[in-house]
DNA sequence: CCGGCTTTTGACCATTTGGTCAAGATACGA
DNA sequence: TCGTATCTTGACCAAATGGTCAAAAGCCGG
């Protein structure tokens, strides 16, 4: 019912550029700066809009955040939404790792604003969680259960094991300024694919 | 020569209550809201005393918190200087493992602090990662390389195997309003020592 | 109990910031 | 081209917030 993404056909184009600069705007403020330390004007000054001008568009600074949380849900639990039960579940799963790696690299800007969102306890997307997240984890928890009841994968708690899994690859985005002063590197340092691919291989190979 | 915890004789008694008292409160507002989500009113309510007063003891709102981190930046990293050369490889990994899950369940406060500021950039202990951090754990990297090199450990990245150990650990405190959701547990939920030890057992063991 | 010091505070200030509003500019169908 | 609906903005506001200051209160050695 409240799914702003699928009518999109109500706005206009102005309306749907502008919101889009908006919002892109706003991911690139909020996940630098977290909400409280995000300001109107920067967002203005981001998006090249005047701050009028996006209140016109939002009903205000908490609303640009909640929608941005919102549509970025989507594309953050695609991959896990991907892993096909009918799949070989060693392959499925590293495939899995090696996707949230894939979002690590190419979206630390949402990796960010999901981590310091979850990190003030989550006071906005809290409601998402349990009805967005909570069922797809509770439903790929049990598949993998499965897996490991049938001889499958080694023994292990899926809920720990998908813990492992977000904090390894989610650590390159969120704690990428630690990184770089360790590595010097400025995104994800070279080997962090092969280094998790060994690290859930060993863990899960029966 | 600026490590104002070695001479705490040349503070009073009173100085040294009410800056405890102050930096406790400080901890769970920043932790809790980050450092531009934390006001000063906050902090003086969480500590008892009036704003002007905080403000007597430090000099102001950035010299909370740089002086917070810098006092954390210790018991931060003692569990890795605890991690004996001479001992065994694997033991003294997995009790670094054991160490770190130990922190997040005792000292979460302190972990989210850490997670907030690397989140937005390090702006305010960029200088201590280098300064601090990185001499230890390039040390702590040559050393399981030399490990590695021994056959004493199953061969691996170092400095990746130490970001899967600090974000595996350190999810458990950061992303704890998830981790609530998913499994109603309050604190670290059950089986996550046995789960990090199968985990970094299996990998290292060569 | 005195005098000097440390500590505490109420009142106040300047700036920042989220948000409003009425008027002006622009797009767009008829 | 015209008129209406959509879009944009300069000026403004109230609240929040980091910080100041002079005066009051408390502490303590002599």
């Amino acid at each position: 019912m409240e799914h702003a993404a699928q009518d999109e056909s109500r706005f206009s184009r102005i309306q749907l550029r502008n919101r889009a600069l908006i919002l892109d705007a706003a991911l690139e403020v909020f996940s630098a700066h977290g909400f409280r330390g995000a300001t109107l004007d920067q967002i203005a000054a981001a998006s090249g809009l005047s701050k009028p001008n996006i209140l016109y568009y939002f009903d205000g600074k908490e609303d640009i955040h909640v929608t941005l949380l919102g549509q970025l849900m989507d594309r953050w639990l695609a991959p896990l939404r991907e892993v096909d039960p009918a799949g070989e579940p060693l392959e499925e799963l590293l495939h899995y790792v090696h996707r949230k790696l894939e979002m690590s690299r190419d979206y630390p800007r949402e990796s960010r604003l999901f981590a310091n969102e979850i990190l003030q306890g989550a006071p906005r997307i809290g409601p998402h969680l349990e009805s967005d997240l909570r069922p797809l984890v509770d439903w790929a928890a049990g598949l993998i259960q499965g897996w490991v009841d049938a001889g499958r994968l080694a023994p292990v708690d899926p809920m720990h094991l998908i813990f492992s899994i977000w904090a390894t690859t989610q650590h390159y985005a969120d704690f990428e300024a630690q990184i770089g002063v360790l590595t010097g590197a400025d995104g994800v340092p070279e080997g962090a694919d092969a280094h998790l691919e060994a690290l859930f291989r060993r863990l899960l190979t029966p």
